[in-house]
DNA sequence: GGCTTCAGTAAACATATGTGCACTATAAGA
DNA sequence: TCTTATAGTGCACATATGTTTACTGAAGCC
C-alpha cells in the first residue's frame, strides 16, 4: 500500500493529478477573464498553475483540448442549473422572474465559466464555437420540448417551438454575456430589462398563428396581422 | 509639382500611404476570418500586407489603435445601411421582411466586417469591447425614437421603449453573429427563422402595457397578464 | 534643381513561444 | 523490499514576437 500512515496530507497520485489538472483549468479560467482564450499560451497557464511547461502535456495534448474540457465544466454547471430551474416549476408563481433570478444568481457565482461561454461563443477557436453552438442548441431542444407543456404552444408546429425556444435562449445567453462584463450596480438594472425583454416576447405569444411550412408558391388570402407588422402613423 | 508627366500609375505620396493603410485593414480583416483580434500579431499583419514590421508604425501606434480604426469602418458601412434602411419606410408593404433582407444582404456583403463586431464585441480586447458596445447602444437610441413614430409605442414609456429597441438590436445582432459563419446554404432558414423571432416580438407590443417605474413597495391590485406569465397546462 | 519630408527598409535586440529528450522522485503494486 | 509506472523537472532547440535605431529613395515644395 502505497498509504502506510494515514496521514491526510499524503495525497494519491490520483488525487494530486486531478488536484493540478484543476489548477491548469482555473489558472486558464482567471486569464480568460482578461484575455480572450486563443491569445493565451501553453506557457501563461503553466506559469499561473507553479507547473512547468512540460508538465502540462501529462494533462492535456494542447491548449485546445484545454478548452474542450472548459466548456464541458461551464456547461456542467449550467445544465445543474437548468436541471433545478426546471424541477421547479411545480411551485411557482412567476415562471419569468424566477428565471431570471436563477440565471442572474449562476452569472454571480459562475461569472468565471460564463464570461468564457458568451466569449468563445464566437470567438477565434472554430473547434470551441462548434461544441459550444452545440451544448446551447441542446439546451433550445429540451426547452422547446418542456414549452409544449403550455396549452397556448401546444397547437404550435414543432419548427415554430423551436424558433421560439431558440430565441428565448439567445436573449438569456446574450443577456449572460452582457451581465459578466456589469458592474454590480448595473446588476439590478440589467435582470429589470432582461425580464421585461423576456415578458414582452411572451406576451405575443397568443398572438401568433403557427402554420405548417408554406410548401410553394404565394401565400393565399389576406395578409396576417404577423406579416404586415407594424404600420407608422405619419409618413 | 510632384506629379510631372500625369500618367495614371504615378501616386500622389497620400494616395500611397492610403493604399497601405487600406492595405494593413484588410489583411487584419482577413486574418480575422480565423482568429480572434487579440491572437494577431503585428507581423502577421504586416506579413500579410507585403510591408515591413516597422512600417506598421507609420500608420498605427499599435495594434489596438489598428483595431479602433477597424470598429469604424465597420460601423461605417453599417450606419449607411441603416440609413438606406430607416429613408425606406416611407415605400415599404412589410417593415420587418425588408429589414431583414437587408441585413442579410451586408452580412453577406460585408462579412468580414460583421464578424469582426460578433466576434470582438465580448472579445478580448477591453477597448475594443467598450466601443462596440457604445456603437450598439447607438443604434438602440436612434431606433427607440424612430419607434415612437407608431401609434401603438408613442404611449408607452421612453425608458421601455428603449428596452424594446435594445431587445431587437440584440435579436438582429445575434442573427448576424450566426449569419456570419452560417454556410450559405443555412442562410435562408436562417433568415426566415429572425424573420419569424422579431415578427413574435412585435405581436406582443399591442398587449403590452407601459407604466412608469413602480415607485416602491408590492404593486396594488391585481397581477397584469405580462406579470403572470404562462400557466403550465399540468403538473 | 536642390533641399526637405516621410513612407518604407534592414538589421539587431531582448524576450516569448511550443515541444522534444533525458532525468528524478515517489506512489502503486508485486 | 524491490520493481515499475508516472507526474513533474531541467535543459535545449528553433522560431516568433514587439520595438529601437540608423538608413534610403522618391514625392513635395521653394
Amino acid at each position: 500500500m502505497g498509504r502506510r500512515h494515514d496521514h491526510s496530507d499524503i495525497e494519491s497520485r490520483m488525487e494530486r493529478k486531478e488536484r493540478t489538472r484543476h489548477a491548469l483549468l482555473s489558472s486558464t479560467l482567471r486569464l480568460l477573464s482578461k484575455h480572450s482564450f486563443e491569445s493565451i499560451s501553453l506557457r501563461e497557464v503553466t506559469r499561473e498553475s507553479g507547473i512547468t511547461p512540460t508538465a502540462f502535456y501529462r494533462h492535456f495534448e494542447g491548449m485546445e483540448d484545454l478548452g474542450l474540457a472548459l466548456v464541458d465544466e461551464a456547461f456542467g454547471s449550467l445544465h445543474d442549473m437548468v436541471r433545478a430551474a426546471r424541477s421547479d416549476t411545480s411551485t411557482y408563481d412567476d415562471v419569468i422572474r424566477r428565471s431570471v433570478q436563477i440565471v442572474v444568481t449562476h452569472v454571480r457565482e459562475h461569472r468565471d465559466h460564463m464570461r468564457f461561454i458568451a466569449r468563445e461563443r464566437y470567438g477565434g477557436v472554430r473547434r470551441l464555437r462548434r461544441v459550444i453552438r452545440t451544448e446551447l442548441d441542446l439546451f433550445a431542444n429540451e426547452l422547446a420540448v418542456d414549452l409544449s407543456r403550455f396549452p397556448e404552444l401546444a397547437g404550435w408546429t414543432r419548427s415554430d417551438r423551436q424558433m421560439f425556444a431558440d430565441l428565448l435562449v439567445e436573449i438569456v445567453v446574450s443577456a449572460v454575456g452582457r451581465l459578466t462584463e456589469a458592474h454590480p450596480e448595473e446588476e439590478g438594472e440589467l435582470a429589470r430589462r432582461i425580464e421585461k425583454q423576456l415578458r414582452l416576447v411572451v406576451i405575443g405569444v397568443p398572438g401568433w398563428r403557427s402554420q405548417p411550412e408554406k410548401r410553394s408558391g404565394q401565400a393565399s388570402g389576406a395578409p396576417m396581422a404577423q406579416e404586415r407588422g407594424l404600420e407608422p402613423s405619419a409618413k
